[in-house]
DNA sequence: TATTATATAAACACCGTGTTGATTTTACAA
DNA sequence: TTGTAAAATCAACACGGTGTTTATATAATA
């Protein structure tokens, strides 16, 4: 209670320079930022920036690191999910969880955005799922890995495209279509990229 | 054949700055590489840096229009192509290209590069290559443009994975997995995305 | 050899950076 | 209300990279 009206100031000022950044970003990419016109559009002292922050760089990655831990997550919950419908909810939550918060994640994903937050959601997603091999002889494991990278990558790329859509498609269709390629490069494979989550 | 001769200091000038940032941004992103340490890395004047670029992004772009023009023809060239056997073979010298340059595109694709140059890229590719419907009413025109986007980009994110690998796999077998790839997400699509040269 | 284009050199004002120490504001508790 | 911590502000500072200028040197050609 104490620390938690204590850090009011401290969690506005942090707000403040998030919003100004976001906004700064839809305009030009950040390495053009300058620390001192990020402090002034937010209407905070240069010095307190310093107090939180060490770069423009480091407090994007701090708005990352909630997004990746909200996507951390979700992952967590489908791959312990094996039933089909309840995974279709599982996704379409995902994607309604998207809409709400278009205006940060539109940035994080966009061409403007960092291109080391993607290589973040890959990293994560890779690890927290397996690629368990399915007996054929005429596909080998490097290839098999192969496959899973592409319907990762397609995903992903998806996810972009519909994020700069002015009038987004439903949460749901997004949903079906994703979980229906992603099925069907599995096949592609001729094997099955298990979502396994003992490892 | 007078301007060629006049041009040759000019081109060695080019030439160390371009490979004196390859060899920066191996080390740190680019926007932490000033102009200085460039210039001093290439050996060359800050001042005739200036007479050439504005600033590392200008150089780097430079590098990128490259790499995009072949790019460009290679697109233009399986576009064209409407033979299974001679496509294969076109995809397969692309990759050659590839690893025959893959220290400099290495850097262009991979995270530390710039996010632009992959921007640049897509749009190249959607621009060039249309999206022609195949009668199927349960997908509509835009689920169809869904598909192709998974695809490419599934193949661009699945060619920087290869190109990160120190051991690269061989063209050939890169040229026949894309395509093996690329022609069951159309099938899922339920559509045919035609490569169409006339537009 | 004279001419032209290009690269170098030194010097300059300018601006953002990151840090310091002193001061003010804010939230809360006695 | 008042005292006390924590946090934000302010002014000032040295430092270093920026982009431009002017003069000079070097290289390629005719």
């Amino acid at each position: 209670m104490k620390n938690m009206k204590q850090s009011r100031k401290t969690r506005y000022t942090q707000m403040a320079l998030q919003d100004s950044l976001v906004e700064l970003m839809k305009q030009k990419p950040i390495a053009k930022i300058t620390i001192k016109e990020l402090c002034e559009n937010a209407d905070i002292n240069r010095t307190t920036f310093y107090a939180h922050y060490t770069d423009q760089y480091d407090l994007l990655q701090k708005m990352e690191e909630e997004c990746l831990s909200f996507a951390r997550e979700a992952i967590s919950n489908l791959i312990g999910e094996k039933d089909q419908n309840e995974m279709m909810k599982l996704l379409e939550e995902v994607f309604e969880y998207i809409i709400d918060n278009r205006n940060h994640i539109r940035i994080l994903m966009s061409e403007q955005g960092d291109i080391n937050f993607q290589k973040q959601l890959f990293a994560m997603i890779y690890e927290s799922c397996g690629i368990s091999p399915y007996p054929d002889k005429n596909v080998d494991m490097g290839t098999k890995e192969y496959y899973f990278i592409y319907a990762v990558s397609g995903s992903v790329g998806l996810l972009q495209h519909w994020l700069k859509d002015d009038v987004m498609k439903p949460a749901k269709e997004m949903a079906e279509t994703i979980y229906r390629m992603a099925c069907f490069t599995q096949f592609t494979g001729c094997c099955t990229v298990q979502l396994s989550e003992d490892r």
